[in-house]
RNA sequence: GGCCAGUUGGUGAAGUGGCUUAACACACUGCCCUUUCACGGCAGCAUUCACGAGUUCGAAUCUCGUACUGGUCACCA
């Protein structure tokens, strides 16, 4: 059975790529109707945020990423957080000891760390030398029982080469002897990642590795683990970057987290999981929607890219104009309400106006925090006029007789509907003889600043007679 | 610097030797619809697949070299 994990470290918050990650490990093994695990890798620190975790599963959930073995949902292969497993990883590090595929080190850290330094000045490569490797046992242990700091190292083979298979990326092949005797237990007695990782891959019965392309070149120390501990190889599946903006790799790790963003400014769960699945990944066909359910039966991991994949937010805007569009008219209106409350002061408007002015844009908007932006010819008291409307104002003569005329008639109009307001213009044009966008525009301009809006007869409407005469007035 | 990987338009991408004078989508531009604005519809947008050689009757597709980009070489994950 098929079986993969999603294992985000807890450094910083979850963002797209790391979604990404676990949509592509859930689908990969949901549609071969196989498992999903979720596994906390957090060895690298004494503690973590909770609000990092929280926001994990937050995510996971609004996701529907459901994983059917990880925290808070334990089974035999728990404890599924790192640093509950300690004693797990110390087990297996000492076993590879006495099999002789690992010794103990004592070399001081500053030292090495020193002469790394020296090596990089001097642009060569550096690598462990060794010194502890060939250690007597029993002087070694020894040193151990002494109270001696030391790590526990992996001896690795000085020939020959490692190589494997790749499901996305092909072959690749790796000569042994340019690997360091990496280190596998620290001195404060915890996992590298590497270690951790291996171990608990196949004490988990991961089938299927899937991680960051990062991982390509370091795969073989994996692979010569797996075979060191006796554990069958997993297939591995390395998934192509996301690349944001101006952010290589190295400045996201920093902080960049826009999935915090973008759920906060109104993206819809579903347009994002939608359009992360075609970043690193696309189907036989045209064909664009999915749901989850969908991508399920459509995922097909043998199409998954090799190419890092450049992240725009205006594709994804377009997935979630789209979403947004479908939503059923009540939906709509709890999503983006509270987007409008947020920024404006609602007194005194009635329901049935609020929900007039939200469904004027269930078309148009990109996502929820749009809102506030959009209708702000709702709210304002002074109304400004973009250059391109003023420039357009100034660019006929009649235009003046246009609003004037209009602010006439309109100001004696009894009952205020759009049957009647649109009458009002139809005779403005006649008066002067003006039609189309010569007509509509200037009282558009002069009643909202812009050029752009909705349907400018719905707008007057919904704009009120006092605040039109208002805005129309000197 | 050694090693590994990637390179199709502004973006996501299809494409696995002839059906490709390179699909589809986003963005952009123009037109149509609408007496305005949007929505919607239609059209345009890479003589060319990083570059150079080679294999072949034929190459974006295979081979080699060069360039560029990214990654990796840690008691970070």
């Amino acid at each position: 059975m098929t079986k993969t994990r999603f294992s985000p470290n807890t450094s910083g918050f979850m963002d797209i790529e790391d979604l990404r990650n676990a949509l592509f490990a859930y689908l990969i093994a949901k549609q071969d109707n196989g498992e999903f695990l979720l596994r906390i890798e957090d060895t690298n620190q004494n503690g973590y945020s909770m609000d990092v975790l929280e926001f994990l599963f937050h995510i996971l959930d609004t996701f529907h990423l459901t994983y059917d073995e990880g925290p808070k949902k334990e089974k035999e292969n728990g404890p599924y957080i790192q640093s509950k497993r300690l004693d797990i990883y110390k087990k297996y590090a000492e076993k590879l000891v006495k099999r002789g595929y690992a010794y103990y080190c004592f070399c001081d850290e500053a030292t090495l760390n020193k002469k790394r330094l020296d090596a990089t000045d001097k642009k060569e490569s550096f690598k462990y030398d060794g010194t502890c490797r060939n250690f007597p046992k029993d002087e070694a242990l020894r040193r151990v029982t002494a109270g001696e700091s030391y790590v526990i190292r992996e001896k690795m083979p000085e020939v020959g080469q490692t190589s494997y298979r790749d499901f996305v990326y092909g072959d690749v092949t790796v000569e042994n002897n340019i690997l360091e005797d990496q280190i596998l237990i620290k001195s404060n007695g915890r996992p590298t990642y590497n270690f951790a990782n291996v171990v608990d891959d196949a004490l988990m019965g991961i089938t299927h590795v899937t991680r960051e392309c990062v991982f390509l070149a370091t795969t073989n120390k994996s692979l010569l683990l797996y075979d060191a501990l006796g554990f069958q190889r997993p297939e591995f599946i390395h998934l192509p970057l996301i690349l944001t903006k101006n952010s290589t790799k190295r400045n996201k790790r920093k902080n960049e987290n826009n999935l915090m963003d973008l759920l906060n400014q109104g993206f819809l769960p579903e347009a994002i999981l939608n359009y992360l699945a075609l970043l690193g990944w696309s189907p036989k066909d045209t064909r664009e929607f999915f749901t989850l359910e969908e991508l399920i039966h459509n995922f097909d991991s043998k199409r998954i890219h090799t190419r890092p994949a450049q992240y725009d937010i205006k594709k994804l805007e377009w997935f979630n104009r789209h979403y947004i569009k479908e939503m059923k008219e009540a939906n709509y209106l709890k999503f983006v309400r509270p987007f409008l409350e947020a920024t404006y002061n609602l007194e005194g408007k009635t329901e049935e106006w609020i929900k007039k002015v939200l469904l004027l844009y269930k078309n148009n908007i990109c996502f929820g925090a749009e809102i506030p932006l959009i209708t702000h010819m709702f709210f304002q008291n002074t109304i400004d006029f973009e250059d391109k409307a003023v420039t357009f104002l100034n660019s006929d003569a009649n235009i003046k007789n246009i609003v004037l005329q209009f602010r006439k008639e309109i100001k004696h109009l009894e009952i205020w509907k759009e049957e009647t307001i649109k009458e009002v213009i139809e005779q403005v044009g006649k008066k002067w003889n003006a039609m189309g966008k010569m007509l509509y525009m200037p009282i558009r301009i002069a009643v909202s600043g812009v050029m752009h809006g909705p349907n400018l007869v719905t707008m007057i409407e919904l704009l009120g007679k006092d605040t039109v005469l208002k805005r129309l007035g000197e």
